[in-house]
DNA sequence: TTGATATATCGGAATGTGACGATATATTGA
DNA sequence: TCAATATATCGTCACATTCCGATATATCAA
């Protein structure tokens, strides 16, 4: 039972993340768990969407697709910038590591056309 | 669409998921959502663990420690089995891939002590 | 200007979730 | 056997979310 060490073993601590840590981490995820919404973010990583256009991906109406892109702009998931009437969203640029681990996982198990 | 975006990116396709293959990714993530079970699932990569000890981890009473928990076995992220009193969880195998994914992506942007 | 388009916002109904307390069941140990 | 422990279940309540329809605002096109 003695604890044989190897060179270079990970921190053997516990890892586990403070709770009001994870109370973040959860609403991120929370924000995530919605079809729609991880659909448009399927689309808006190959590029800059309109809220019409990721209405009509998702087949939903325009209002619904608006508040569901502001949820996301608001935790911080997309930015968007104003052209015209339009409004094109994307991805913001820090998280992109994060979304990308994520919805990789997720077309890894669901699979992606 | 957007005329200014340079579309030199290949043609390839445009790596969506089935709308209804989204709605079981949602669910999925629904269940990670909350700060309890995510620190319960930190804890149960490293090992098995009881009813009670989890709840004590998580700082709440065995009884909403044991609905978080049959709600994660009926998901599928976790099995048990019953030694005399005590009820031990483990991540299922199967999962083991896909949480660690997502808990190595809370963890790099949260921290881990 | 007028009319059409793109997006945003509001109100309300339906639904679901989580916390909590109380109780129930089962197993161990004396 | 009895009492203590470990876990499960139930009922209820407060709260948030989602969806929908209606309306509001802003911008473009003619």
């Amino acid at each position: 039972m003695g604890k044989k060490k190897t060179t270079s073993a990970p921190p053997a601590g516990p890892r586990i993340t403070p709770l009001d840590q994870l109370a973040e981490a959860a609403e991120c995820l929370r924000v995530l768990a919605h079809p729609h919404r991880l659909r448009m973010l399927q689309l808006v990583r190959q590029g800059d969407f309109t809220v019409g256009e990721l209405a009509a991906a998702c087949e939903i109406v325009s209002p619904a697709a608006s508040e569901h892109l502001r949820l996301m702009e608001r935790c911080g998931f997309l930015v968007a910038d104003q052209r015209g009437r339009r409004r094109y969203y994307r991805l913001a640029e820090e998280h992109v590591p994060h979304l990308t681990a994520i919805l990789t996982c997720i077309e890894s198990r669901f699979g992606a056309a």
